[in-house]
DNA sequence: TCCAGGATTTGCT
DNA sequence: GCAAATCCTGGAA
């Protein structure tokens, strides 16, 4: 069993998160089952003065709330009608940070990540659809069952967390940060960050 | 392989 | 009322 991230770990800014998250296991028990993906692809979002962030300019609405509290707690949010998107939480209460989980390499639990999907078990998937399996942010948390049910969940708990992987001898490329481009200058900001070569990231 | 367009509902203005 | 930290499909190239 490998160590699971501490609440320290998640209170430093988000851009460092983000990068220190590639390559390490998150983790979602589901009626017993243990359902885990390597992720690969983050993007840190740095709270007031980020035009692409949720909480840009101090913003603060029901959505938003849990980024004011403390670190390690996850953040989901519901885009475009359909989508999920999960996200870690960063910096000590009142500084509204998070990082956004973008894609991840399915590890555990492949049965279960390919039923909630695609209806079919593993071993029936195409080539395309199991890459299709976690290479975005929606298909990430329908993969992981996540939802807004664990909006605020506690990610140093025994249901939904991050454990240490094997993060040696990974090449980090940073670049632009995908489908913000309302946010101005902010759109251009290096601040999305993906495992050099890996098959499951969304966009290279 | 690529691109354009549609899906669908929430959350805030 | 409108835009959204996305995904899927179909048709063209």
């Amino acid at each position: 069993m490998m160590k699971k991230l501490d609440r320290e770990f998640y209170n430093r800014d988000s851009i460092v998160v983000a990068k220190e998250l590639l390559g390490k296991i998150i983790v979602h028990e589901v009626d017993g089952q243990r359902i885990a993906a390597k992720i690969v692809e983050t993007e840190g979002y740095m709270g007031i003065l980020d035009k692409a962030a949720h909480s840009y300019g101090g913003r603060r609405t029901p959505r938003v709330e849990v980024m004011y509290g403390g670190p390690g707690f996850s953040y989901v949010f519901f885009v475009y009608g359909m989508h999920n998107c999960f996200n870690i939480v960063t910096r000590e209460e009142g500084v509204p940070q998070a990082v956004l989980i973008r894609a991840a390499e399915p590890i555990d639990g492949l049965d279960v990540m390919a039923r909630s999907r695609f209806k079919k078990e593993y071993a029936e998937l195409s080539r395309s659809q199991e890459k299709a399996l976690t290479n975005g942010p929606g298909k990430l948390c329908a993969a992981l069952s996540i939802d807004r049910r664990q909006n605020g969940a506690d990610l140093c708990g025994d249901v939904l967390y991050v454990e240490e992987g094997e993060t040696q001898d990974i090449r980090i490329v940073h670049s632009k940060r995908i489908g913000i481009d309302y946010a101005g200058e902010a759109k251009d900001y290096l601040w999305r960050f993906y495992i050099e070569n890996n098959r499951y990231v969304s966009v290279i």
